[in-house]
DNA sequence: GGAAATCTTGCCTGATCGGCAATATTTGCC
DNA sequence: GGCAAATATTGCCGATCAGGCAAGATTTCC
C-alpha cells in the first residue's frame, strides 16, 4: 500500500487539504455545467465557502485548480515506483507504477471507482485549447520528482547524466498519449491495455509497425 | 533546403511575420534585461511601435510571445521530416529532421550562426516557473503536427493508431530532454551529440545503462 | 494557558483580457 | 489607375485577474 490519503496530518494539513480539494472540484463541476469562460473565480470560490483572496492562495487561476487532480496523479507515480522492490527489472517497476496510480485496485481484484473529478478534469483540459498548457505544465512538473526517483533506482545522477530525465520524459510522455488516446476514443477505450501496449512498444525501441 | 524564411508571400503577410518577430523579440529582450515581472505588455508595444490592442492580436500574453520562437522551430520538424526520401529507414529521417532545426547547416558544413531568440527566450522560460507551462504547451502543440507527418510517412492512421502519437510524443520529449541539459548544462554542452545519444538510448529501448 | 506561527479575509491598485466599432492598409479585379 | 472586398491596426471600455498589505481568526507547540 502506498498512504492513506489522510494519516497522521495535523489538523491544519488536513483542513488546508479539504479545501484544495473542494475548490479544485468546485472548479471543475461548475465547469462542466457552464462552459470554461462562464465561471468566474467568484462563482468558485462561493460555492466552495471561502473568500475570493483564499481561491487565490491556492490556486493562481481557474486552470491551475482543474489541473490540479491530475497533477497530484502524475506526482505519485514516483512514490509507487519507489514502493517496487529494488532487484524487479526497472521497466517492470514503471509500468507497475503508472497502473497503480491510473487503474488502481484493492486488494481483492478488480479496480476501484473511477475517479470523477480526475476524468471530468481532463475531458475539459482535452477539450478547452486555454487548458491544454495547463496539463503539459502539470506533466512538466510530475517529470521532476520521477527523475529522482529513476536516478535512484538505476544508480545514475539527475544533475549529470540524461538518462534519469530522458526515462521520465518518455514515461510521462508515453503515458500522456495513452490516456488522452483512451479518454478520446468513441467508445471510451480502457486504459490497461492501451497503457500496456505503450510500454511494451517504448520498451522495444518504437519499432515501425 | 527547406525554404526560405520569407519566400513568395504577399506585402501583407511578410508584414505581419515582421510585427510577429519583433514583438516576439522584443519580449525577450525586455524580460532578459529588466526581469519577468517588471515588463508590461505596454513596454513591449512601445519598444515594437505597436499599440497594446496590436500585441494582443497577436499573443495572449508576454508568455506566448516568449514561446513563440520556439514554437515555430519545434513545428517545422514535422516539415524537415517530410522533407526526407521516403526509404529512409524512420528513425534516421527522425534524427536528420531534428538536427536539421536544431543545429542548422548551411551547404558548406558548419552550423550556421545559434538563434539568440530562441535561446535566450528558453532559458527564460527554463528561469521562470510561470513560463514552465509555455514551453510545455509549445512542445504538446507541435506534436500535432509531428503526429501527422510520422503517420504519413509509416502508413499509420493518426485517429485510430497509438503508434504515431506515440512517436511523436517521444520524440518531442526527447528532444525537450536534450535542449533543456544543453542549455542548464554549466559549461554549455553542444547540442548534436547530446541528441544523437538521446535517441540511440530510445531506439535502444532505454536499457538501464 | 499563552505566545508564535500561519491561514483566512477584505481592501486596494495596477495589469490583463477581450468585444466593439472606427480607421487604415493590402489585395484582387476591372 | 481605380474601386470594392478583405483584413489589420487602433482606441475605448468594462470585467476580470493579480498580488501586496494588514487585521482578525485558528492551530500548533511548549
Amino acid at each position: 500500500m502506498t498512504q492513506e490519503d489522510e494519516a497522521g496530518l495535523g489538523l491544519r494539513e488536513r483542513k488546508k487539504r479539504e479545501t484544495r480539494v473542494a475548490l479544485s472540484r468546485a472548479t471543475i463541476a461548475l465547469c462542466v455545467r457552464r462552459g470554461w469562460d462562464d465561471v468566474t473565480v467568484e462563482d468558485i470560490a462561493a460555492a466552495a465557502n471561502v473568500s475570493v483572496r483564499t481561491f487565490r492562495n491556492y490556486f493562481s487561476g481557474k486552470a491551475e485548480a482543474i489541473a490540479d487532480g491530475h497533477l497530484e496523479r502524475m506526482t505519485r507515480i514516483a512514490d509507487s515506483l519507489r514502493a517496487r522492490e529494488a532487484d524487479e527489472p526497472l521497466w517492470d517497476s514503471i509500468v507497475h507504477a503508472v497502473l497503480a496510480r491510473f487503474v488502481p485496485r484493492d486488494e481483492s481484484g478488480a479496480e476501484a471507482p473511477p475517479d470523477q473529478r480526475w476524468a471530468d478534469g481532463l475531458r475539459l483540459m482535452l477539450a478547452e485549447p486555454a487548458l491544454q498548457g495547463e496539463v503539459a505544465k502539470a506533466n512538466a512538473a510530475a517529470q521532476e520528482a520521477l527523475t529522482l526517483a529513476i536516478a535512484e533506482r538505476t544508480g545514475t545522477d539527475p544533475a549529470r547524466d540524461v538518462y534519469p530525465r530522458l526515462v521520465a520524459a518518455v514515461v510521462g510522455a508515453g503515458s500522456a498519449v495513452a490516456v488522452e488516446y483512451c479518454l478520446r476514443a468513441d467508445p471510451p477505450a480502457s486504459l490497461e491495455p492501451v497503457l500496456r501496449e505503450v510500454f511494451d512498444r517504448l520498451a522495444a525501441g518504437l519499432p515501425t509497425p
